[in-house]
DNA sequence: CGTTTTTCCGTAAACGTTTACGAGAACACA
DNA sequence: TGTGTTCTCGTAAACGTTTACGGAAAAACG
C-alpha cells in the first residue's frame, strides 16, 4: 500500500468531515456541492463556505467508482525507438489544445507513454482494462494499426489524430491533409522549373507516409512527369534515417533537383548528408518539408515547409471525441466526425 | 455521467462475477488474486483460470478507494509559452526511463500538462487534491519554484529533475551537473586558445541557467580571465530567444571568439543569427552546447555538446522517489536522496 | 478418542462518493 | 380545519475492492 495522503488535515477532508462540521447529512452536502435543486439556498452557501474553509475537494476514486467514469481522457504518446531518439516535439502544441478543450468539460488529460517503437496495444490495454480513462486519443496512426483494432473490438471509445485503414469509420478522426501537401509541394517545385523531384518519407507503416506519396504521385502525373522509383526513398523516421537515405536518391542516375521531406527530423539528417556531399540546399537542390517545426524556420537556409495548426487541431479533436461520447453528445446524439485539415505553406529560402 | 465501460461483457467482469461463476465468496477470490497465503492451491488455480477466461482485471477506482492509493505517479510536463513553440523533446527519453522503472513496481505513469509558461501549481493542485496520483515528478525546476512550495506545504510526496532553492532538502532530486559542464566547456575553449567566451542562457528563473553560469564564471576565474558582462546574455528559452540575443554578444565591443549555449533550441536560433551576420560556427566562432540533442549532431557543422544520459536518469529518479515513499522504502526507512550526474562530452565540429 | 493446531473460507465492514426514495415541515388553497 | 403541493433533508444502497475477524473442517498430536 502506498502512502496515504492523510495526515495533513488540509488534504484529507471528505464529504463526511463537511457533514459533521455542519451537522448535516452527507447526502445534503453532496447535493449542495453538485448544484442540485433540492437544497435550500442558505444551506448550500454554508456547505460551500465550509468546503472552502476545510479545503475540501472530492476524492476522484470515490467519485469514479460510484459514477462508473473516471472523467479523464488518455492520450497515448508513442515514442519512436532508437538511441538518442528525442521523439515528438510535434505533439506539445497539439496536447495543449486538447487539454484546453477537455478542461472546459471538466475532464482531465493524462498522457500515457507507449513502449518505444512498439505499436502494440499493451500499455493501452492496461488503461482500458483497469478503467483508468473513459476514452483514448491515439496519434501516429499506422496504416494497419493494432491499437485501433484492439480498441474497437473492446468497444472502448477513442479518437485518432491521423487516419488508418483499421477499424472502419467507427471512430472520430482528425488528420492533416498530407495528400494535398504532397501535391502542392510538387506543384510549387514544378512551377519553379523542377522536373526531377525526390520524395523521402518514413519507412514505418505510418499512414501519413502513404498519403503524402499519393499526393506526390498524383501531382507528378498531372504534370506529365513520370514517377521515377529511384527518387522515392523510405528511411527511419528520425535524423539518422534522413541522413542515411538522402544520398541514395542524390546518387540516382539522374540527380534530382529538388527533395520533399515528409518529416522535419529526416530533413535535418538529409541536409546533413547533403552538406557532406557538398550540395547546398536552396542553391544546388530545392528542399521542401511537409511538416513545419521551429527547426525549419531557424535552419540555414530556412526551410520552406507546410505548417499545420496544431493547437486548434487539438481543441477540435477533443470536441469531436466528446461529440462521440453518449454522455456528452448534444441534441443530435452521438456523432462520428472525420475531418482533414489543410496545411499552410510557409515559403522560406530552401526552394 | 460519462459512458460506462460496461456493455461489452469482456470488459465488465468484476470480482463478483468471478465469485458467482465459481460459487465462491468474493473475499476468497480477492485473496487468491492477490497471492495471499490463506487460500488453497487448487482454489487459487481455479480463480486464476476463471479470471483469464472471463478477462477479469481489477477496477482501479475500487482498488484506489479501498487502499487510499492510486498506484500512479504524475509527471508534470511544463511547456514553454509562445507561438509555434514545440516544447521539450528533451523529456521523451527521460520519461521512457521513468516509466520503465515505475512499471517494475506496478505503478502507472501519467503525464499532466502544465499551463504553457505558467509555473504555478494550478494543474498540480488538481492532481493532488482529487488524489489522482500518489506522488509527483517535477522538471524544469526554477530557482524559486511555486510548485515545490505548494507540494511541500501540502505534504505531498514528490521528486524533481533539477534542483531548486525552494522546499529545502526534503525531497529527492536528480540533476545534471550544469555547473561542471559550464566549467568544462570554458576549460576546453581556453585550451584551444579562446579568451573571449560568451555565455547564452535562458532568461527565465530556470535553475540550470544559474548553475551553468556559476561554472562558467568559476572556470574563467581559474584561468585568470575577467568576466565580461557584455558576453553574457539571457534570452527566451527557444529558437527565437537565441536568435534575438546572440547578435547582442557578437556586437560586443570586443567580439567573442567562442559561444557556449545553454540550450539546444537557443543554439539553433543563435546559429541562424550568426549565419545572417556572415559568421560561420566552427570557423569564425567556436560553439559549444550544454545539452545535446539530435539537432546538435545533425547540424552543419555538427555542434560539440555535453550530453546527459536521460533514460538512466529517468530510471534513477523513479528509484529515488520510490525510496522516499514510506510504502516502498527499504529496511533503512525513508531516505531522501539527491544526486547530480555528470555530462559526457560529445566533441564534434563546431569548436 | 480428545485436544490442539492448521488450513481454508465466508462474512461484513470500510474506502468516498452519488442518488433513489421517502418523510417531515411549511405552505397554499378550499 | 382539512387536503394537496412544494421544499428540504435524512436514510440507505450502491459502485468494486481489500482485509480483519471468526468459524468450520481437516490435520496433527498426545
Amino acid at each position: 500500500m502506498l502512502a496515504k495522503t492523510g495526515g495533513e488535515p488540509a488534504l484529507a477532508s471528505s464529504i463526511h468531515d463537511l457533514a459533521r462540521h455542519l451537522n448535516i447529512s452527507i447526502g445534503t452536502v453532496s447535493r449542495a456541492l453538485n448544484g442540485r435543486a433540492d437544497v435550500n439556498a442558505e444551506t448550500r452557501q454554508r456547505v460551500l463556505d465550509a468546503a472552502r474553509k476545510l479545503n475540501y475537494s472530492p476524492n476522484q476514486s470515490g467519485r469514479s467508482l460510484r459514477q462508473g467514469a473516471t472523467r479523464s481522457i488518455a492520450f497515448m504518446l508513442q515514442p519512436h525507438p532508437g538511441d538518442q531518439q528525442y521523439g515528438e516535439p510535434f505533439f506539445i502544441p497539439f496536447l495543449t489544445g486538447l487539454q484546453a478543450r477537455l478542461a472546459e468539460s471538466d475532464l482531465d488529460l493524462m498522457v500515457v507513454m507507449g513502449e518505444p517503437g512498439q505499436y502494440q496495444p499493451e500499455r493501452l490495454r492496461r488503461v482500458v482494462e483497469t478503467r483508468r480513462a473513459d476514452a483514448v486519443v491515439l496519434a501516429n496512426t499506422r496504416r494497419k494499426d493494432d491499437r485501433i483494432d484492439y480498441l474497437s473490438k473492446a468497444g472502448f471509445p477513442f479518437a485518432t489524430l491521423g487516419r488508418s485503414q483499421s477499424g472502419g469509420d467507427t471512430y472520430p478522426s482528425l488528420d492533416i491533409d498530407f495528400e494535398r501537401a504532397g501535391d502542392e509541394a510538387v506543384d510549387r517545385l514544378v512551377a519553379r522549373g523542377h522536373r526531377r523531384i525526390a520524395a523521402i518519407r518514413p519507412s514505418l507503416d505510418l499512414n501519413f507516409g502513404y498519403l503524402f506519396l499519393d499526393g506526390y504521385r498524383k501531382a507528378l502525373k498531372r504534370h506529365g512527369i513520370e514517377v521515377d522509383p529511384g527518387l522515392i526513398a523510405d528511411g527511419f523516421i528520425n535524423e539518422a534515417g534522413g541522413y542515411e537515405v538522402t544520398p541514395r536518391v542524390m546518387l540516382s542516375k539522374e540527380r534530382p533537383t529538388a527533395i520533399i521531406f515528409n518529416n522535419d527530423a529526416m530533413a535535418l539528417g538529409g541536409c546533413k548528408a547533403l552538406a557532406e556531399m557538398g550540395i547546398r540546399p536552396g542553391h544546388d537542390v530545392a528542399v521542401i518539408v511537409i511538416v513545419d517545426t521551429p527547426l525549419c524556420r531557424y535552419f540555414s537556409p530556412a526551410l520552406t515547409a507546410f505548417r499545420p495548426s496544431l493547437e486548434p487541431m487539438g481543441r477540435r479533436l477533443a470536441e469531436m471525441l466528446l461529440a462521440s461520447l453518449p454522455a456528452f453528445a448534444g441534441p443530435e446524439g452521438t456523432r462520428i466526425i472525420r475531418e482533414v485539415w489543410p496545411l499552410e505553406l510557409a515559403a522560406r529560402e530552401s526552394d
